[in-house]
DNA sequence: GAGGCTAACTTATACGTATCAGAGGACCGG
DNA sequence: CCGGTCCTCTGATACGTATAAGTTAGCCTC
C-alpha cells in the first residue's frame, strides 16, 4: 500500500478553517497570532501528520540552505582518509556543528556525472583545494556565493586562510642548514596533475601551478641558496601522489645516488614517514646517516620512529577559521594567516662527518 | 559598489525573444528546439553572465536534491576523529561520489539550536547512531525519507547495515576462554546517556539502550556463561565515552582488585588501547599478566604495541553498503549483516599459571 | 490539394511556502 | 460618540523553474 501524500500546510489551514498564512505564521512567528490559536493550529499538524514546512519549499522562499558547502579536489573520501585532511576537517565541521550549519560535502567532478557546484544546495563554499581547477573556478564564480579559500585563494586577492608556506618551508631548510647539512634532497607534490616520480631538472625554480608547492620550493630556496652558494648540492624530486608509498618511492630517485644527500625536506609528514620507511629497509639509520623533515605534524609524526622533525601547522584551527569567515555576515576579503612552527624531534641530527 | 542580482532565466528569454520554456529546454532537453537556437541561448546566457538554472527552484521544481544526509549522535567533528567512524565514512563518501551525490553531514541539535534534521536538503539518510533519540526518530519519521541505519536499525524491522554483533563478541569472548582464562573483565560503552565511568553490578545482564551494546553483552555472556559456570569471575565495567583515556579510567576499576582479571574484553579498539596504556603505566606485562583484547580493528590496533588482539568489522563496506542500499531505486527493507573475524595479535596468551 | 505527421516553439500552470499590505474588530482616551 | 491604536487574522503575491498541453508552420503522402 503506497502510502498517500503527506499533507500539506493548506491541508492543515483547510482542517481548521484558518489561512495558509496563518499556519505559517503558526510555525515561523508565533508573536503574529494569538496563542490559543497557534497551539491549535500545532496540534491540528500533529494530528493530521504534518511534517511541518516542507524543507525545499521552504529554502526556495527564503533563498538560504543553512549549509556550507565544501570543495575538494580529491576523491570524497580523501577527506577522512587523509591524517592531515581529517584534521582540518575536524575544525571545519566544529564550527559548522556550533552555528547548527549543515556541511555539505561537494563530490569532485567523475567522469560521465555533472559537475555537482553548480547545483549545491548551500550558502557558500569552502574551496579546499590548490588550486581550484579553472572550469570549476568558473562554475563557482557563476554561483556569486560568498567563497573562502583553504590554504591557497580561490583566486588571487580573494580571501583564504592558510600559513605562510614560504616562511614555513624556509624555516624547515634552514634546521636543516643549522646542523650544516650542504647536500639536501627535496620531495615536493607533484608539480603538475598526473605526473609520475620524477626528479626536477629545474630544481627548486621549477614551474608548478600549485600556489603552496610554489611557495614552499621558494622558501626551501630562501634558506637553501645562500647557505649553499658555494658548494653543496639540491635535488628536488617531484611525488606522484601524496601516500607513504609516494614519498618512498620518490626517496628511492635519492637514494640511489653515487653521493646521497645527508637530509631530505618533504613536502608533507606522509611523504616524510614514506622516505623513513624505505631509508630503514634499506638500513640507512635516521637521523645518523640520513635526516627528515616533514610537514603538517600529523599525530603519526610524534608516534614515528625515529619521531619526526616537521612544521607544525594549526590544522582544526585552519579549518575552523575557514568557516567563521565564511559565515561572517560582512564576508571578509582579506586572508588570514596562522602561525606555523618547526617542531624538532628525533629524525634529524648534524650530517657524519 | 553591490553587483546586481544575477538574470534569471526569464532574462535570457527576453534577450533573445523567445520563451522561458524553451531556455529551460537548452538547458535540460536538447531534443526540444533546433540545435542552433539552443547554442544561440547558451551563448547568450553567457554573455549575460546567467549563472544556469537556479539551484534552490530546480530542487523545489523537481522535489529531488540529489543529496544524501549523514545523522549523527556526537559532535561533527567526530566524524574526522574517531579511527573507526573514518573508516566508515569513507565507505559512505567514495559511494556518494560515485554516484555524484552531495553528502549532506547533519549536525546533532545543539542546546539553542534547533534541529537540523527537519529542513536538511536530502533525498534520504543513512543514520549512523545507537540509537537514534526518540525525539530525532519522530522528526525523522516526519520527512517520510528514505532511511538506513549503520550498525542498528533507526527503529526495529528497518533496514540497516552492521554485523552480528552478538556473534562477533561471542568470538572474542570464546578466544579468551580457549586460552584459559577465568577471571575476565568487560569494558563496555556507556549504557546510557552522559553517565560516568562506573562498575555496573548487573554485569552481563545490564539493561541499556544501545542496540550493539546489548548484543556484544549477550554475546559475551553466550561464551562466558557456560566456560565460567563453576568458578571464575566477570566483572562489567562501563566506560565514560569512547577514548583512549576512557578505556584507561574503566581499567583502573579492573586492575585495583585484589584479584584483577587475567584478561579483558574491551567493545572497542580505542578502549583496548587505553587498557594497554593503563598497564604499561602500572607495569603491568600485556599479554603475560594481562591479556586484552578490542574490537573494530582500526589501523592502531596493528602498530600497537603489542599489536593487539581485535575483532575485524569491514568498516568501509559497511558505509558503502549503506549508501548503496539508500540509493537503490526500490529501497530495500531487509538488514545487511557483514562478516567479521577474530584478528589474534600479539596482546593476548595463556594466563600465568 | 487535403489530411496527417513532425519539428519547433509558446502558453499556462504548479510546486509549497513566507511575507506584505490590509481588513475587521476590540479597546481606549477624550 | 468618535478617532485612533493595537491585536488577529486573511488575501494576494512572488520566489524560479520544469513540464504538460497547445499552437503553428512545414513537409510528406496518397
Amino acid at each position: 500500500m503506497p502510502s498517500d501524500p503527506p499533507p500539506r500546510m493548506r491541508d492543515v489551514a483547510r482542517a481548521l478553517g484558518v489561512s495558509q498564512a496563518t499556519v505559517s505564521n503558526a510555525f515561523n512567528r508565533p508573536d503574529q497570532l494569538s496563542r490559543e490559536l497557534r497551539d491549535r493550529i500545532l496540534a491540528a499538524a500533529r494530528d493530521l501528520g504534518y511534517p511541518g514546512p516542507d524543507p525545499i519549499a521552504n529554502t526556495f522562499r527564503r533563498g538560504r540552505t543553512g549549509a556550507v558547502g565544501l570543495i575538494i579536489h580529491e576523491p570524497l573520501q580523501y577527506l577522512f582518509e587523509d591524517p592531515a585532511a581529517r584534521l582540518t576537517m575536524a575544525g571545519v565541521a566544529r564550527v559548522c556543528g556550533e552555528h547548527g550549519s549543515s556541511l555539505v560535502l561537494v563530490p569532485r567532478a567523475e567522469p560521465g556525472l555533472p559537475d555537482v557546484v553548480p547545483t549545491a544546495l548551500v550558502d557558500g563554499f569552502v574551496a579546499f583545494c590548490d588550486p581550484l581547477e579553472p572550469e570549476r573556478r568558473e562554475l563557482l564564480r557563476a554561483r556569486r556565493l560568498p567563497v573562502v579559500g583553504l590554504d591557497a585563494p580561490v583566486t588571487p586577492g580573494e580571501p583564504y586562510v592558510g600559513i605562510d608556506d614560504r616562511a614555513a618551508a624556509r624555516a624547515a631548510a634552514a634546521h636543516l642548514v643549522d646542523l650544516g647539512h650542504r647536500r639536501i634532497g627535496v620531495i615536493s607534490f607533484a608539480l603538475a596533475r598526473d605526473s609520475e616520480t620524477t626528479v626536477v631538472s629545474a630544481g627548486l625554480d621549477a614551474p608548478t601551478g600549485y600556489v603552496a608547492n610554489r611557495a614552499r620550493l621558494d622558501g626551501y630556496r630562501d634558506a637553501l641558496g645562500p647557505a649553499l652558494g658555494g658548494g653543496g648540492r639540491i635535488v628536488v624530486v617531484a611525488a606522484r601522489g601524496v601516500e607513504e608509498a609516494d614519498g618512498a618511492a620518490a626517496a628511492v630517485h635519492l637514494l640511489d645516488h653515487a653521493e646521497p644527500p645527508t637530509a631530505i625536506l618533504a613536502m608533507s609528514d606522509r611523504l616524510a614517514l614514506g622516505v623513513i620507511a624505505e631509508a630503514t629497509r634499506r638500513g640507512i639509520d635516521v637521523p645518523g646517516d640520513l635526516s627528515v623533515v616533514g610537514f603538517d605534524d600529523v599525530p603519526a609524526a610524534v608516534a614515528a620512529s625515529p619521531a619526526l622533525t616537521t612544521v607544525r601547522q594549526p590544522h582544526a584551527r585552519k579549518g575552523a577559521e575557514a568557516v567563521r569567515m565564511l559565515l561572517r555576515p560582512a564576508p571578509t576579503r582579506t586572508a588570514l594567516i596562522l602561525p606555523t612552527e618547526v617542531v624538532v624531534r628525533a629524525s634529524t641530527a648534524p650530517p657524519r662527518t
